[in-house]
DNA sequence: GCAATTTATTTTGCATGCAAAATAAATTAA
DNA sequence: TTAATTTATTTTGCATGCAAAATAAATTGC
């Protein structure tokens, strides 16, 4: 069977009528596979995740950053001059990384991080004139990236998007 | 407008005619949101798999072993007595870390790594009695997690699953 | 049958991720 | 106001992930 084909069979059936925790509970994750990897979406989340970090490195290297210090920089190149919790909040990293990661990219001088004026806890991220040119040097990457994903359309792109975005939701609310 | 919708309105376009990296470079990946933070796959993927690392403490608290550590016990759960390059093949776990994972996996006495007699390069990774009866403990794990999952469908789950094996296939060719 | 190469695993150096403790400064409460 | 509490950020200790170098043992090739 095709990746289209099966794709196509789990597309058509019913959406979100079933929880996963009522029914897949008696079903499947209670089954003789419960403990198998391969049945394992979070594997499947560990695995992607690495793959992708290591996708990134040879695109970064011109750069001169890791993966997370990219992600830090898209989120300045969005909106610069920013607290380091705002950067947090968006970057999704952990805050004793983020401390490192901006010393690193202070150091590389693509930002500077400096004292909020009114709120002396306060730090915040500034873009230097070198980070801001870095984002030019950047604008080809997600294509590079797009180029590794070749075979994937981007319907296909879009429906993790959502099913990402709403998995995602799942961890929020607990 | 809701997630079913959302889910919907791309349900129902076209697969696998457009490749991500033809169309997708000239509309989206090279528009003003290309290296938008929320336009990224790869933050999604690193922000889920980070979410269930944290989630899987807990639920492994009382094994006392961490999420990678998990993934290797599950696959010794499925067949012990294995090369560690089998191990490898199978987790996806950097070799390095494979060393001390299952060194702090020995110390626990969960496993045993024994020399193989053919080939004195090659060691095995044995199930100790006590990682054996571990298995028995973990059993309700993957429930419990599907419980912090409650409002994905399994139906859901399963385009997830294929979507991302997709994926995966993208970045095995490379 | 020995040297060159390949294979299996470990080691090393660096960059996070995570939880929890520590700091420092602002805010609240008595 | 001063003490208690809350907030923003850093530090600490531990566990990986990654690439590359190092080891050791088996296999090839001449």
């Amino acid at each position: 069977m095709s990746d289209k084909a099966r794709l196509d069979e789990y597309m058509h059936g019913d959406l979100g009528a079933e929880a996963l925790s009522s029914e897949a509970l008696s079903s499947e994750a209670l089954g003789p596979d419960t403990l198998k990897l391969e049945s394992q979406l979070c594997h499947r989340f560990y695995t992607l995740s690495n793959a992708f970090t290591r996708a990134y490195r040879p695109l970064l290297k011109s750069l001169d950053i890791t993966y997370p210090q990219y992600v830090v920089m898209m989120a300045l190149w969005e909106q610069s001059n920013v607290t380091i919790a705002e950067l947090l909040d968006k970057t999704v990293i952990d805050g004793g990384a983020m401390t490192l990661i901006l010393k690193k990219l202070e150091q590389k001088e693509l930002l500077s991080v400096v004292k909020d004026e009114h709120d002396k806890r306060v730090r915040r991220v500034v873009l230097s004139k070198a980070g801001e040119n870095a984002k030019l040097k950047a604008l080809d990457v997600p294509a590079q990236m797009l180029c590794k994903l070749d075979g994937m359309s981007k319907t296909e792109a879009k429906q993790l998007v959502v099913l990402m975005d709403k998995l995602q939701g799942c961890f929020n609310v607990d």
